[in-house]
DNA sequence: ATGTAATCAAACCAATCGGTCAAACTAATT
DNA sequence: AATTAGTTTGACCGATTGGTTTGATTACAT
């Protein structure tokens, strides 16, 4: 594997050096998928840096000249996926109208939960368990959240859309969409759908923006 | 500690033979309690018996000698709280219209979620790893699913509620009312709610019922 | 070719894990 | 008082954990 030599684009540095910090990163970002994988489904205290290692082809000792601590990675990859998170949020470059940008929100949102499983539910692990390692990474959010917040309040100011709790409604939309991401067993449970059979992810769409549409008197 | 004598019901055995029983029936109350915390806290593989047995106030030996390992600890404590929450779902029972049935199972599932937070994360937490303990016990689930499933549809047919996907519908309010009461520390990041303050569950219930109530025209 | 710095792996470490066992202890029955 | 059944304990087991060390190997600049 990976013995294909891929030509480097010559970032300014010596073709040399520009090889070496490339494959530098290669392996980092080897890491880091296989530490989201094994986080994932494991848990921090479950996870073990041996079977991250071995998922990112690496022997336990490499792992270690790569990083410095399991908790140390894991808080990294957390506040990676918060990082990726940032751009996802309510926000008025997605459209002009109030029903554009909701739209637009519960796609991204649910596009992103389904494209990363595994992130999505490593998240909600983390928050679920009182976010012990992202608790001081959080204040980030808010500052996404009191924009989307004055967004939204301007909208029932200018009776674009029936009163509603603009911080609330916003999380509501979090809630449900989130939920697409994390709670695939019990969805395919409830629709009776087989393991390797997939849900009309469209039709979901559709229903979760009449929801919030309804909700606030656009549909 | 527990060195009171409380006097025990005679239930047709000896009073001997009674206070065995009920002791031991003390004793697996404990261990169940500590192994919900212990379980939602750290996960089926971070959590040691040691610790549980600690916090049941027992050694881990004597802990051993009431289970017979950890695995079968964590599935019975996941049913027993499934057993739980088949009390909960939309039913016909909680009143007369579709607004009073919403209302009382948007009432009963936040309450639930705030009274018992960790076996609600720790549900979370099983399901979201792809319920490998609990999916043999889900089937349970579907029938009262489908009872629910069946009402809403009625609703739609009698155009006593504007068309919705029932089973959606369902899963929505499932999702925004477990949000409540596995997120609480996102929630209080958003709200920017210190930690020991509590949020506004009153004008939550509320802000979730029109959430919904609008979504099927009913206010 | 040679020296140098980065990278790797086998062996190893103390700590902890889930679980066991035989011996001791307690309490009800005879 | 003697017997018995039920309960508790300290010591212990093999396995695995996160992480280190030391010495070999590689890749690069000169």
């Amino acid at each position: 594997m990976s013995s294909d030599k891929a030509d480097i684009r010559n970032d300014g540095k010596s073709t040399a050096r520009g090889k070496v910090l490339e494959r530098r990163r290669r392996i980092l970002a080897a890491i880091r998928d296989a530490a989201i994988d094994e986080f994932a489904s494991k848990g921090l205290v479950g996870a073990s840096t041996q079977a991250i290692a071995q998922r990112a082809g690496l022997t336990k000792p490499q792992l270690h000249y790569y990083i410095s601590s399991k908790e140390e990675l894991y808080e990294d990859i957390l506040v990676y996926i918060l990082d990726e998170w940032k751009e996802i949020f309510i926000s008025s470059s997605a459209g002009d109208t109030p029903e554009q940008i909701i739209r637009a929100y519960i796609h991204k949102k649910l596009e992103y939960g389904k494209r990363n499983p595994k992130a999505s539910r490593l998240f909600t692990a983390e928050i679920t368990n009182g976010a012990p390692f992202l608790s001081r990474h959080l204040a980030q959010y808010q500052a996404s959240t009191q924009e989307a917040v004055a967004l939204i309040r301007s909208w029932v100011d200018q009776e674009l859309i029936r009163p509603v709790d603009p911080l609330l409604f916003q999380m509501h939309i979090w809630a449900v969409t989130q939920h697409y991401a994390d709670f695939e067993v019990q969805i395919k449970s409830f629709m009776q759908i087989g393991e390797n059979e997939e849900f009309d992810m469209d039709h979901v769409e559709e229903e979760v923006v009449t929801l919030f549409l309804r909700a606030c008197g656009l549909k």
